[in-house]
DNA sequence: GCCTGATCATGT
DNA sequence: ACATGATCAGGC
């Protein structure tokens, strides 16, 4: 494990030396075993990266990088650069959330400073053979962080009036809300249509991949 | 169970 | 082909 960066020079140099470098080169050089593919390490790449980086492991509901007020986000992206999954982000509130607001809420806390990482993440390379890309510290610029809010604003409308049970993954241009648990027997406190309590699967907020394409294309040129 | 790290795999 | 809904692993 990697000592945690002291500044965000330290921490993009150490994201710049792992550019070109593969997921089996990366893993070798931590003695860590690399898994073929990813079926039952779905965050393997993700642990990979904050090991190399010096992030803070752990299950604490805060960013990578903490002293530097950085997340740590890994993108697998296909072979001409695009985005192929969205981007989970943390978990979405589902009690508790009388008087929250998108100024104090968790996502865009989260999402205030994220070091990118992209990785090569097409299926049919081995994960061992997987690239990783250049990296890009990035902060939301006024039009992303008002199309963030206004998705926010619907989701947590829904949330708080009790509607969880008709929330679906097509609410929200560019941010949504799907299931975000071990498998669907979970169940958590959540409130009813009449403000009563109700459980429900729990949820977590993702970024839709037009967003983070966006992100990815604002830095670097993406053939069409 | 809640949170972190996400991708898998099915439905449309 | 792609988005939605479902799922996998680990620490506390």
């Amino acid at each position: 494990m990697t000592p945690a960066p002291q500044s965000e020079s330290e921490l993009l140099q150490r994201a710049l030396d792992l550019a070109g470098f593969t997921l089996g080169e990366i893993a070798a050089k931590l003695s860590i075993n690399c898994p073929q593919d990813l079926k039952r390490e779905k965050g393997w790449v993700g642990m990979l990266l904050e090991a190399w980086l010096g992030a803070t492991a752990g299950s604490k509901p805060m960013q990578d990088f903490e002293n530097l007020g950085i997340e740590l986000k890994s993108i697998p992206i296909s072979y001409i650069g695009k985005p192929l999954e969205t981007t989970f982000v943390c978990v979405a509130p589902l009690t508790g959330v009388h008087g929250l607001s998108w100024e104090n809420s968790h996502i865009r806390q989260k999402l205030s400073k994220v070091l990118w990482i992209p990785v090569e993440g097409e299926r049919d390379i081995p994960v061992p053979d997987r690239q990783v890309g250049m990296p890009l510290l990035w902060q939301p610029s006024e039009e992303d962080e008002r199309q963030l809010k206004a998705d926010w604003e619907e989701l947590m409308e829904m949330i708080t009036l009790g509607n969880v049970s008709k929330i679906n993954a097509k609410h929200g241009e560019y941010l949504q809300l799907r299931p975000k648990a071990m498998n669907g027997k979970v169940l958590t406190e959540a409130y009813g249509a009449n403000g009563q309590p109700i459980k429900a699967q729990p949820k977590g907020f993702y970024l839709r991949k037009a967003f983070t394409q966006r992100i990815l294309n604002k830095h670097f040129v993406v053939p069409d």
